[in-house]
DNA sequence: ATTTTGTACTAACGCCTGTTAGTGATAATC
DNA sequence: GATTATCACTAACAGGCGTTAGTACAAAAT
């Protein structure tokens, strides 16, 4: 077989377990997870999960990447967009966070809180590429405030603080959702950007 | 037996196994710390412990409402200062946060990753106690506002986005210690309570 | 029509988990 | 000096873990 309809369904079946997963890796945290819990919630038998996954190592891998590299890209993005000064990048960046943390919950939480279970050659680059990114971000920090867009602040703190805040989206995404999620992300951005400008 | 001097060893002791689960807790998450992990820390046998402790269970209890009732009394302190407005209020209990955040993040890091896994009746009320600390907390913010010392915003998100972003503390404290830890405050401080200000 | 492939199943594996029982030694109390 | 309490030990338990082997059946490819 291996037909292009097949293929599309093994795809969609895989996709559907990773998303599972990323669901309970949220929730009961990684170790405290279970095999027969997932394939619970998939619908078939622990041992059946094996014909689509290599491993449950290789779940919380590909969750952790797949999520490390939309933000990585989108950062790319940013810096090669040269209609935006040095402020107007940190504020895109920030808004990028803040929409992801609402949108792809699951995933982020389980990249943030979860990839310290990485085994250790991911385990590494994953920290390795994020110190890089929050390099990137000081650098343009950095710029912002040689360029007179930005307050005099340490960029490391500042990066820091960006990068921890929207993590209260976390509480917000379980709690009170009398405020939209477009009104939350309004208020964040302004509250963390808005004190940064000069 | 059961003299003072024994008590006293028997406490420190007990004391002793505490602060090492913190520190493993919150290293490996709860789920993944076993028994014999913390006894081999603390120099014994895994069955060892259980002559000073009931269960893994009550450790974790203990050390996430020690360090919850920290910061319910220090609020309550700050409550009941006549000599401070609300701003001050806010900027005293934000400071208090960083403060405890660079001196106990092994056990606070439990209470904010590991709580999840509280068994049942202690778990509710452990959120119970958190809602209620950040109700309070939005009550100084809205008084700030009607008195005119705070800045007009959301109190939900500023007390949300002020609580999550001292948890960038947690990669200070693996990282760059290039940044003193009372540098770290002043900065991260001013960075979060200035822009409030009217 | 036959072969191949995908996928779900049951049974089982070796290992690791938190915890208990029971023992003996040491130190404090009477 | 006799007794009692403290505490660390070894051995073991029942149960859970991730994963593999082997099988069966349906659907797709030849």
């Amino acid at each position: 077989m291996m037909a292009r309809s097949t293929a599309r369904k093994e795809g969609s079946r895989k996709d559907h377990i990773s998303a599972a997963a990323a669901k309970l890796f949220r929730q009961k945290g990684f170790p405290a997870t279970g095999m027969r819990d997932l394939a619970g919630d998939v619908g078939m038998e622990a041992a059946s999960l094996y014909n689509h996954i290599r491993s449950k190592a290789e779940l919380l891998h590909e969750i952790c990447f797949r999520i490390a590299g939309t933000f990585t890209t989108h950062l790319k993005e940013v810096e090669a967009d040269k209609t935006m000064n040095s402020f107007e990048k940190l504020e895109a960046v920030v808004r990028f966070h803040v929409r992801i943390w609402i949108e792809r919950i699951d995933e982020v939480l389980v990249a943030t809180n979860e990839s310290k279970y990485l085994e250790e050659p991911s385990h590494e680059s994953f920290l390795h590429e994020r110190r890089i990114y929050v390099r990137r971000l000081e650098h343009i920090i950095e710029e912002g405030i040689r360029q007179g867009q930005i307050r005099h602040t340490e960029p490391y703190v500042v990066v820091l603080t960006l990068m921890s805040a929207v993590r209260g989206i976390e509480f917000w995404h379980r709690t009170r959702k009398n405020l939209t999620a477009s009104e939350l992300e309004d208020h964040m951005v302004s509250m963390l950007v808005d004190g940064l400008k000069k």
